[in-house]
DNA sequence: ACTAGACTTGAGCGACCGTTCAAGATAAAA
DNA sequence: TTTTATCTTGAACGGTCGCTCAAGTCTAGT
């Protein structure tokens, strides 16, 4: 396959914005046309249908995810990494992210068996992603910061639950300054 | 107005049921004809719009909500009903509800501003729902089941938080036999 | 039984949906 | 420059969307 003339990434990055702020069922591939500038058949070309370029859309937001902890995780101790990637998804700086809400939660929430597959793609990025938060427990257990004694996974789904508790309710309510204190409570009962 | 020859009360119940399980954007109102057996005009006459008859679901879905925090809340101390209905919310028994999520949770999570007039019913549902658990929480403080220290409208902020978190986890993972202790561990960081 | 008035029916409106594909544009190979 | 292979374009398709309204049906008052 020859190299596409337009950005792939880019139209990735910018539909993403689109389906995170709307979500699936209420972005229409005009909304996407419209903003990633390019017509039908480039798009269904390079990604076969609305399911597939959403799909995509999912990856790419889980990486960078992944991605955010990794680094947090390479420039201070395991647990301090874990409680500065929760604080920066929940209080949020200025709003340059489409919504409140984890994209991948949202999915969760929005799409049925209907959508099965895009359903599945979704959950098991989240299971990805506390999998990550589970390691880096394990790494803080060593480190000595978090309680030896307690399971990894059952705080890693701790803390996934705290996550998306924490978002939700700030989408429905403005608040945000007590969040962070929510998060810090979170944590404190860890060691 | 004369009495409308359907009963208004089981459209709004088994419109519940789809909305609640699809969500607002992924159930048409072709849907809705089909399975509350009723032809458009006569849906248009009683409710105004496809938005009329979803906020008219939203508020009996609180509103049920409300009763049966307020059952539980008759038959046994403060602290305990919210126990109980916490537990009766995020362990469904055996899957009648259409969704393991909350119905204005996942309405929140769903709409943008361009249903601006729903969104703001649902987080305002929402509210009530929290308010009713800080009252709850200032019986169970004099009934001295509760940290007298504590403000009753944070912990009801937590308990909230608890329950959007719980709801989300258990959609998108089904081992809900872990979601119990949670619950129980939050009603014990009270005391 | 008849009439008046409210309710229900269902075909159908214009708009928009996801998607396709023949025709045009473009860049690399010859 | 011409050919060739690929990507891009945008009009248009069949279907579904939320919703309307003239016509038909039912019920209560007389």
């Amino acid at each position: 396959m020859k190299a596409q003339r337009h950005d792939r990434q880019e139209a990735i990055q910018k539909a993403t914005q689109l389906f995170w702020e709307k979500g699936f069922h209420a972005t229409s591939m005009r909304n996407i046309q419209d903003h990633i500038d390019l017509r039908p058949g480039s798009i269904y070309a390079s990604f076969g249908s609305k399911e597939g370029l959403f799909k995509e859309t999912l990856r790419c937001y889980a990486q960078s995810s992944l991605e955010r902890l990794a680094g947090y995780a390479e420039t201070m101790p395991a647990l301090e990494a874990l409680q500065a990637f929760m604080t920066s998804v929940v209080c949020r700086p200025a709003t340059d992210s489409p919504s409140d809400m984890c994209m991948l939660a949202k999915t969760v929430a929005e799409l049925t068996e209907e959508n099965g597959e895009l359903l599945e793609e979704a959950k098991g990025h989240l299971k990805r992603i506390e999998n990550a938060f589970a390691e880096l427990l394990v790494l803080a257990q060593r480190e000595g910061t978090v309680d030896k004694n307690r399971d990894p996974k059952r705080m890693a789904s701790f803390l996934q639950i705290q996550l998306m508790g924490l978002r939700a309710y700030s989408r429905a309510n403005g608040d945000d300054k007590q969040l962070q204190e929510f998060v810090d409570e979170a944590f404190a009962s860890l060691h």
